[in-house]
Parts: structure tokens; sequence; C-alpha cells
RNA sequence: CGGGGCGUAGCGCAGUUUGGUUAGCGCGCCUGCCUUGGGAGCAGGAGGUCCCCAGUUCGAAUCUGGGCGCCCCGACCA
């Protein structure tokens, strides 16, 4: 490609709506474009990454014996109806209406469409296993789109599922696809970790999240730095034991009664009282789908609302809003305790709380706590759960080393989801024995368009991007520093003919700009390779050959450097 | 949905507090000259419903009311 030809509109200057610096660079070396919130234009040269990493995608799953299909991106609400999904995945999902009144979703996942897909054409037990993928856009209703593509409301997604016989089956299937997911993030480029996740919207029981090590991830995967033990989750399902608080710090003296006015958050209350906040219990009213309920935790800590969504095995558990804590409790938000609420409701408690002797928790009264409260004495509690955020520090629930905290961009998650959908949409086969059987799914997704930002977060430096070479929009940025002199000229048309016919993708900057422009483009779009052809070094023959990485610089002789190029720029699978 | 910020040329911004000729600056774009190893320089040029609507006023980018949009933080979530 001549440059003088490309779209590649870079940019000086950052856009002022761009916070991480993936989001900036992409901008900026004019691969995306802002259409809407969340919404992209992919110019050529953030297309050529796309297409790279969709034939490393597709060449993995081939291997894995995955078959490659294409469903609609529409699909009817009935499906989903059938699945409950129209409801619980919620406003997530893109929902449109035909001029006939019926409505379809804009697919975010194809769980529905795929296994009706295998219970009208997987029949028999011969068929067994498969497994499906498509690469697709997906579309879904974010309620905050952020740093550009990486948490968009349209992106492009591989899915995959799987159909088996048996348990056994998927969980050996689960390991290749486990294999195969490692195999593509490494030849991505990507610096990578796999770790147990939350299920969340897609259901099932196992699942394994692939995330790309960088501290602007919005997720926190907390890992056992013992790697025998290799414990590694991400915080929403991360278990950990949290550690009690010094004896020196606890509590002593008889349940009281105690005036604090005004005095709400945890903050507040521990400043006025002169306490920790991990000497005081914070008590959280949710709704649920049925009644609401009463969860406490230790002031120091966070509720995990995805282990409360597990444990209550409801999808609907949300924060009750003011006017429903004050019906409960009584009072203004702030005085809610587990003693005296004016509903009989169930009352849950973290086991953060259960070990962390006399505690200060509200009385349900405006301005009032109670101070030295114990649980069992003072207060009832239906039962112990864990529902904390682990948090870096803990102790590994596996082996009880303390845990380590890292930040990372998940692109790619794999499910074992077990008969949820086979159940739920009536997928049967014929067995060997005649017999009707339902059949075990797994289901797999990689972000493609995420892959992009994470590789970009994870490779650039002040000058721009730093491009692994597999998945480079171009191997080679061939410059000619002068293209009013007719002898560069000359000699890069001729190196850009022999390494095109020998198979390198060369982006060929032969617009008439000062060297100085060119280098700082081709810095910020950052293609590994620069191929310069001076004026000076062609009297000796020669030209030279950067590094974009190590901005390292070699000479070679023309005649050399044909095959240089080409030996640098050889991938195989394995890469 | 709560809190905060912003909306002026393709991009980045000033001007708004205190209303007053023809609305500015940098980058980019076009033409010419010059220059060619790290976003040079000179000269000329094109480009604006100052987010929208209504109002106040002799006069509104600027004041008032209403609306819309965007960004950030949080809640939420693949």
């Amino acid at each position: 490609m001549r440059w003088s030809k490309a779209l590649i509109p870079t940019l000086k200057e950052s856009p002022s709506d761009a916070e991480v610096v993936s989001h900036k660079l992409m901008v900026r070396s004019g691969m995306i474009r802002k259409v809407a919130p969340g919404i992209y234009n992919y110019l050529p040269l953030c297309f050529r990454v796309i297409e790279k990493i969709k034939d490393i995608i597709r060449e993995e799953m081939n291997k894995a014996g995955a078959q490659e299909l294409l469903m609609p991106i529409l699909s009817p609400a009935e499906l989903w109806q059938e699945t409950g999904r129209w409801d619980i995945y919620g406003k997530e999902l893109m929902k449109v209406e035909d001029r006939h009144k019926k409505h379809y979703a804009l697919g975010p996942t194809h769980e529905e469409v795929i296994t009706d897909i295998a219970r009208k054409e997987l029949k028999s037990y011969r068929q067994l296993p498969a497994c499906f993928y498509q690469i697709q856009t997906k579309f879904r209703d974010e309620i905050r789109p952020r740093f550009g593509v990486m948490r968009g409301r349209e992106f492009i997604m591989k899915d995959a599922y799987s159909f088996h016989r048996t348990e056994e089956d998927l969980d050996s299937y689960y390991k290749v696809m486990f294999k195969t997911y490692s195999d593509i993030f490494r030849r991505c480029g990507l610096k990578f970790r796999a770790v147990l996740a939350d299920s969340g919207a897609i259901g099932g029981d196992v699942t394994h999240e692939f995330m790309v090590l960088a501290s602007s991830g919005e997720s926190l995967v907390l890992s056992c730095p013992d790697d025998k033990c290799g414990y590694a989750a991400t915080s929403d399902t991360a278990e950990s034991v949290i550690p009690c608080p010094d004896e020196k710090h606890r509590l002593s003296g008889s349940f009281a009664e105690k005036h604090t006015p005004g005095r709400k958050t945890v903050e507040e209350v521990s400043d006025f009282l002169k306490i920790k906040p991990f000497n005081l219990i914070k008590t959280l009213i949710y709704k649920t789908s049925k009644k609401p309920v009463a969860v406490l935790i230790r002031g120091d800590r966070e509720l995990n609302t995805a282990k409360l969504k597990k444990f209550l095995r409801d999808g609907f558990v949300e924060l009750a809003e003011d006017a429903l804590v004050q019906k409960i409790t009584g009072t203004d938000v702030g005085f809610a305790g587990p003693r005296g609420l004016k509903e009989n409701i169930k009352i849950f408690a973290d086991f953060s709380v259960k070990d962390m002797g006399p505690a200060v928790m509200g009385a349900n009264r405006k301005d009032t706590h109670f101070l030295n409260a114990l649980s069992g004495k003072d207060y009832q509690v239906d039962k112990f759960i864990d529902v904390s955020i682990a948090a870096a520090g803990d102790k590994c629930a596996k082996c009880g080393m303390p845990l380590d905290g890292f930040r990372g961009i998940e692109v790619g998650q794999i499910f074992k989801l077990g008969k949820k959908y086979s159940n739920s949409l009536k997928a049967g086969y014929i067995e060997e024995n005649g017999r009707e059987n339902t059949g075990w799914m797994g289901c797999y997704g990689i972000g493609v368009t995420r892959i992009i930002a994470a590789a970009i977060e994870q490779n650039n430096d002040d000058k721009g991007i730093i491009w692994p070479l597999q998945i480079s929009p171009y191997h080679v940025v061939l410059m000619g520093l002068n293209m009013k002199d007719s002898g560069t000229v000359e000699v890069c048309e001729k190196l850009y003919g022999e390494l095109t016919d020998g198979g390198v993708e060369v982006l060929f900057d032969d617009r008439d700009l000062r060297a100085g422009f060119k280098f700082k483009d081709a810095d910020l779009i950052g293609i590994p390779i620069k191929m310069i052809v001076s004026e000076a070094n062609l009297k000796s023959g020669s030209i030279e050959i950067q590094d974009r990485m190590t901005a390292k610089s070699e000479i070679f002789s023309l005649e050399r450097a044909v095959s240089v190029i080409k030996e640098r720029t050889v991938l195989s699978n394995t890469d």
C-alpha cells in the first residue's frame, strides 16, 4: 500500500474525550473514529488488524475441530422468552420492533439461536460432539460505554458453542478450548492469564476468563503467589479468608445505645466514636425478586452482588432505594441494623462479621447506633455466607497465602453451560439405545475488537503503538526520506515491488514530506520494522533497517536488505 | 439513575464573569516558494446555524427559561 493513497488520518493531538492510552492511540493513529457513544468506524488500518486477529482465531478454532457458520444478528423475542433471558438480560439487550410490531433482539450472544439449530438439526448421538462458531458484530446496550472499543455497544466477537453427550465429554472439550484460547492469545502477542470467574447472565457453573495484564484494566484479579497453589480468580468470584482484626483493636464493654447525631457513613461513625471501620457492621437492604433481605458486612469491606445473587439463586438482586430502606428500618438511610427491623426479613451476614467480636451497628432509629453488639446475643443472623469482595492481602482460600491483586482486560471467556439451554429450549437427541436425551453444552467467546485495545495497552510508548508482528496492520514501513531525489524513488520502487512480490506486507511512505514527519507518523501507527532509504546511505549502496521497539538501527547492503526483511517477517503458527 | 464537567472551523482550545464594529488562536486542509534524518520556515487562501428553541435588549457566543447532546466518577455489567 502506498501511504499517499491510504486513508490513515493521523492526529498530533489526542481527542478530548479519550481517557486510556489505547483509545487515544487508536484515534491518533487513524484506526477508529467515533460515530456515537460506544459505536465506532473501523478505518482501513484497524480493519487490517481485525482481519489478522480473525485469521488467527479461525486457524486455531478449525484446528480444534470447530465449524464456522453465521447466525443472524436479529433474533425473535420468542426465542429469548423461551429461556427467560428476554427479561433477565434486561436493559443490556438491544431490542427493536418491526412494522408488524414484532419484537427482536440484536444479538449480544447466541445461545438461544444456536440451541434452536441444535434442537432442529442435531438429532442423533452420531452427530455429537459438535462445535460451531461465528465471528460477528454483537450488540450490548452498556450503561456506560467507555475507553473506546474496550467497552463498546457494538463490537466484533467470536462466539462458539459446543454440544456433548456427556459431562465428561464437555469437560475434555473445555480443556481443548482452554488450550485453543491460550494459543490464540499467545499468537496475538499478548501477555495474559486465565482466571476463575463469575458466569453472570450467560449461566453455567465453571468458567474461566482470559485476562490481558494491564493497569488500565477494568477487572481486578486476585491470585495466589504460590505457584503450586495457582489459585487466581476475578474479584467477583474470588473466595478468600478475611483476616480478623488484632485483639488490641477489638472493642470491649457491654451492649449499649449511643447518640450519633448525623453520623451515617462508616467513616463518619468510626471517626465520631474513635474506632476503626472494621469495628462496624454495615447493614445493607437488598431488593430481590421476592422479599427484600438484609445483609451484614464488616465496615471495611465491600459487598459482592454477584456472590449474593448466586447464594440467593436470584438474578434480580439490587440495592434498595431510600424509600424502601425507610419502610424496613423505620428511619433514614445510615442507621440500619439487624436488631429491631420493622419488617420480618431474612438477615444474612458475611463471614467477615462472624468473628469480629463486639461491634457497632445501626439501631434503626435516627441518630442512634448500638455499641458492643454480639451476634446470637444482641442480634440474630439467619446464616453466615461469603458475600464480600476479595481484596489483595486476604488469605488464599485454598492455601492460606496472602493474595496478590492485579488489573486485567478480559479478552475471552469460556463456560461450561451444562444443560441450562438444552433443557429450557428442549434440545434433545436420540441416544444409541433409542431413547431421547438432552445434551451438555459449552460456550466460548472472544472479544476481537477488545483484543486490539488490549494489545495497544500492553505495547506502546510515548511515541505511539508498537504492534506485535503477528497482528500488525503492516509488517514493514518503507520510507523514502526525500521523494524529490530520483535515486531514492527508484530504489524505493524496486524494494516495494520485490518485498510485496515476496509476500511481505509493506506500507510504502511515498509522500513528499519531510523526514521528521514521516518518522513521527511511522512510530505513531506502530509498524514494527522501518526500512529507511536515504540519499546518504545510497551513496554507499546501503539502506537502514530500524526496529520500532528498540529504535536500534542496522545498515545492510541493498542486495541483502530484502532477504533480511523476509527472514524477519516470517511467521509460523507457533509464533 | 445519582454527582461533576463540557458544547465556538475537521481536531485541540481562547473569548462568556462585566452584552457592543467584520468571532479569534494553534494544528490540519488548499496554492506558491523554500526545506528533506525526528511533526521546519515564509507568503497567500478556503473553512463557522458560536448545540437547539424561546425570551430580554437598540444590540446576544455572552443574560434568562426550556430542551438536546457529549465526557468523567459512581451505581450496574460482559
